[in-house]
DNA sequence: TGTTATTAGTCATCATACAACATGATTTGG
DNA sequence: CCAAATCATGTTGTATGATGACTAATAACA
């Protein structure tokens, strides 16, 4: 059942959303440059087969989020990301669990990188911060989520021992995503079998550790691209589960 | 003469915008907690006495800000603000080789990921507009470094050709950050053996859209790694010569 | 009791119409 | 002929009515 189509929303959020996206990559691509003008609602219309109510919908979320700027009578116009160049993902994107399995494979392509990184670099103190993290992540039971829990922390130590500061930065923004509200815990999926699931994770994460702490940098990579991949199965599971389930 | 507008510098700019800042206020005053459930669509309509168009159009800015979330068919409510965090790198802090060296371990760890899901994924638009990409970058001579330039279409395009959005999303931002000001440029390097050094660099390219094409996520993977690892190793060669020579 | 149908409330989308604004072409007045 | 007023056209802003889709709660049924 689980196609491999993993991230593409099969059921799109609603029709704005698509044009959103579809006209943001195109800004984004360089297809519409800075101070272009973007095609009229009208246009829009009969290239996307939408009415002009989700056209104009889709048009002021990209107002809203200062890519174009609409003036009455002439059109709309990309205009050029001020100053303040930044990484941010919308608060909004991150309902469904396809949101959070976005993020994940973002969070897969850097910690990988980084735990590969942090096997050739760590320092002896960076090695103890790590151990002393393993150790509260194997006794808390606490569930992962929080931005304060011991998983996250463990990862937040890998991505600080690889001595670029980037990857932690990052990592902690990133940590901040996975929080969400909605119900897409992972609540459900640790009930049937809590203990094996806690001994498995813990296993993982104790092969990460190996693997850093003799400094074996491929071992590294693979250790964490399984955790997360795991982790990403895991996930997908209880999202099918609950979509046939309950 | 705008003096007229001068006195109320409070110009509507139009209904909706006007919607967005009462609501915005309600929220940020407090009237409207954290969860509550706003006003219908239709109540909306009867106390701002406007049509349901700008009342949708004003609720469609609100969740482009982050500030709420609708539900299909139940409502919208107000959600916690994310204290804007944002993963943002200091402009300042990318004046040496090493910041840019940092910047790259970041894409290295990003792009081969990238390259390995978007030989999954890639459908045949983005398969062409990869083509396209690369074609532009094999004929054209221009140094990389320009956000517009053949090199960083391409790689942004791999991006693209992910089908998650985020990782478009940050390496265009990444892409901000190697502009800047820094005469590091690989022209140092390009003098001695031009080239043979651009004939090596498209060889890479090639191979990294060979891998793509043919839907092979591990050679893509390498290739991707290899040709960024080239390109941190001949960024450092050029700075220890930098140092060294003049 | 438990399951299914129905219903009401709400948002999502569509289609149409008209108003407000901007721009260039046309007409008109000198 | 020139310049200003007018008109024509294209574009965005707003209004209105209708229909579809989704959710939760209730009613009907076995």
């Amino acid at each position: 059942m689980q196609n491999d189509a993993a991230i593409r929303p099969k059921r799109p959020r609603n029709l704005a959303h698509q044009l959103v996206e579809g006209m943001s990559e195109r800004i984004k691509s360089g297809a519409l440059k800075v101070g272009d003008k973007l095609p009229t609602e009208s246009e829009l219309v009969a290239t996307y087969g939408v009415s002009r109510t989700v056209v104009r919908e889709a048009i002021s979320h990209l107002q809203a989020a200062g890519l174009v700027e609409t003036q009455h009578g002439i059109g709309t116009f990309v205009l050029e990301q001020s100053g303040g160049a930044n990484f941010r993902i919308d608060a909004s994107e991150m309902s469904t669990v396809m949101d959070v399995l976005a993020v994940l494979e973002l969070r897969i392509s850097l910690e990988t990188e980084a735990a590969g990184l942090a096997a050739q670099r760590r320092s002896e103190g960076q090695l103890e911060q790590l151990r002393r993290a393993l150790a509260a992540l194997i006794e808390n039971v606490a569930q992962a989520g929080d931005a304060a829990s011991p998983d996250y922390q463990f990862h937040l130590q890998i991505a600080l021992a690889t001595g670029n500061p980037h990857f932690a930065g990052l990592m902690s923004y990133l940590g901040t995503m996975v929080i969400p509200r909605n119900r897409v815990n992972t609540a459900r999926l640790a009930q049937e079998d809590r203990v094996e699931y806690l001994r498995r994770v813990n296993r993982e994460h104790q092969d990460i550790f190996d693997a850093i702490e003799r400094r074996d940098s491929d071992a590294a990579r693979a250790a964490m691209r399984t955790h997360l991949g795991n982790s990403r199965e895991r996930l997908k599971r209880a999202h099918v589960a609950a979509e046939a389930g309950s």
